[in-house]
DNA sequence: CTGTTAGCGCCTTCAA
DNA sequence: TTGAAGGCGCTAACAG
């Protein structure tokens, strides 16, 4: 790889000269420019970040960690964070978690080494991150949390509404005529599916019908473990539930493949609604109703945040809390329940 | 960010000597390791990798630029990648280029400014690579093509044995009785396309089946454009196929809906079978028969010959071309064509 | 407008 | 086994 030295005795003139074209911060004679950017071009001379780096002690590079790019929910994410990133000069380096805690702090860690400018961060499942946090933020580390949002700590994150959407879901099931509805959750000590859980109970709530705990399915992310549960659950016929809502992808999985095992189908034996989209596309069946996160606007929102942090310096002291809509996509696993059914 | 100098201070201990206890490279007696060792954790020091990198001129970095890490196909590529790096002490720079030749340019000279120490590439569709890429071979970075690998240039490669796939997909029609396959392909300029191609001609001309132009339907890998002109094809009552032969996802989401929009269904009407699986799950009807290509191996092993180059340095000149074989995952869309069809 | 030069933080001889 | 010092490639004063 040649250097910017390279690049200067071949156009005949000094580093510093070539060095100002490059960055454009100072002016540079018409002639002058010219040799040097053809120096450059013959050379094939790429600069040298890490040098320019360790100079500015600027990189333009942010980092995300998510649990699992396989998901489909979280490379939407990434993708509009790199196109934020990209808007504003920056780059993106984006690794996976792999749900582990450990994991996480070596990355953590990785990036930090990397002198990533922000750090754009999916907290792991059972990752105790409040302290960890805290370090990372005392440190200055520029820090925007999405999607899960840790417990007790003082810092800018992106999500849906949680809350709202849960409620959304529920609203949608009681009004197609479902009374019966019972929620499948992931580990709840993840506050997004707490949260849900709250929508759906605020909507049983404001619709006058008893909770009742036998309709609360915890779980966690394992669509195997989510099976099992489900097709237990749902073998016991007195207590079947006439709809079923799943508070995430992995967890629905679980659930639709126990309603089959079971014999049953949607929506005829019960309806089904799950956040998180299940196909690619919609000609498949079941189609299921969904809630749908706004994922791609979560990155892009998150990223904007984080710049903003970065630029601006540590002047901004208060915590941004960004919460987007989600949206309700309805099909035919929610269709209205027949009257006779109702009667139940 | 504290400094290599800060721990030093706070050990007690000249530089150097913390240097030799962070890389391991010089013996350092245990009463100093261990003052350097917990100066490190009071300070939450972290090496600075930039100016590592600078001195030692290597990042232990890979880059990866895949299409679009939307596609189910890429982020598995990506999390093999990123696995092999990661057990040989690299860390992985994913970038999507959104099947732009131009952003493609860009994101091989942003790595390579990054210094990332060799990369994975999934060329984009549109781009002509070629001069391109030799300029990176002779520049001397290490290169190794994934899934899509250009003509005519001497690189290392790993992609899906593509004639294979072909051929045992229409090998599988024919054995389930169905004897006028259409085949839908994306650009016939990439050369997986063409591949896959040629298999399902190979398995034709085996048979002894004679081969009809008017079953290659050529497309694109945009859904829309591939969903009107199957539809096209399709309402030509006569010329209808029994069979339809996808070589990619977002084509055969395309033909799919094409099918279904002409009121046809799948395998009643005609069978379907495609590359790349269409749902998360196969609970989902129409359930496809698919060919699995072994996305996280091709990553994982692609990552592995790269990383031989990078570590054997420039000595071996021979191009490694490794092809890993398809799984055919066999489902109702291309269940056996009842006798009395046949007879048609 | 152009050239010269001092570091950025770290690793690696080399000498002690 | 430890410490001192040079320099990786670049940018940003500063001097001319």
């Amino acid at each position: 790889m040649p250097t910017i030295k390279e690049v200067a005795e071949r156009a005949g003139v000094s580093v510093g000269t070539v060095s100002h074209v490059i960055t454009g911060s100072v002016p540079v004679s018409e002639d002058l420019r010219v040799r040097v950017q053809t120096a450059i071009r013959d050379l094939d001379y790429h600069p040298n970040h890490v040098a320019r780096s360790l100079k500015t002690s600027r990189t333009r590079t942010l980092g995300i960690i998510v649990p699992d790019m396989t998901i489909s929910f979280f490379p939407q994410i990434i993708r509009g964070a790199e196109f934020a990133a990209r808007e504003r000069g920056y780059s993106l380096i984006a690794v996976n978690s792999i749900e582990s805690a450990e994991r996480q702090t070596e990355l953590l860690s990785l990036l930090r080494s990397q002198q990533v400018e922000g750090i754009l961060l999916v907290i792991a499942a059972g990752s105790t991150t409040a302290s960890e946090m805290m370090r990372l933020i005392d440190a200055g580390v520029p820090v925007v949390c999405l999607d899960r949002v840790p417990e007790g700590v003082p810092v800018d994150s992106v999500s849906v509404e949680n809350v709202t959407a849960g409620a959304m879901g529920t609203d949608h099931l009681l009004q197609m005529g479902y009374r019966r509805i019972a929620i499948v959750t992931g580990p709840l000590d993840l506050k997004n599916e707490q949260r849900r859980l709250e929508g759906y109970q605020q909507s049983l709530r404001r619709a006058g019908i008893a909770l009742d705990d036998d309709l609360v399915w915890q779980g966690n992310l394992r669509t195997e473990d989510l099976e099992s549960m489900c097709r237990e659950r749902l073998s016991d016929l007195s207590r079947r539930p006439d709809a079923i809502f799943c508070t995430n992808g992995p967890t629905a999985l679980g659930a639709l493949r126990a309603v089959r095992s079971c014999g049953l189908s949607t929506p005829d034996d019960l309806a089904f609604l799950t956040f998180d989209e299940l196909t690619v596309d919609d000609l498949f069946r079941p189609a299921i109703t969904t809630i749908v996160q706004p994922a791609y606007e979560i990155g892009h929102k998150a990223s904007e945040l984080l710049l903003e942090r970065i630029e601006q310096g540590k002047s901004r002291k208060d915590v941004q809390t960004v919460r987007l809509p989600a949206k309700l996509r309805v099909r035919e696993s929610t269709r209205k329940k027949p009257a006779h059914d109702a009667v139940n």
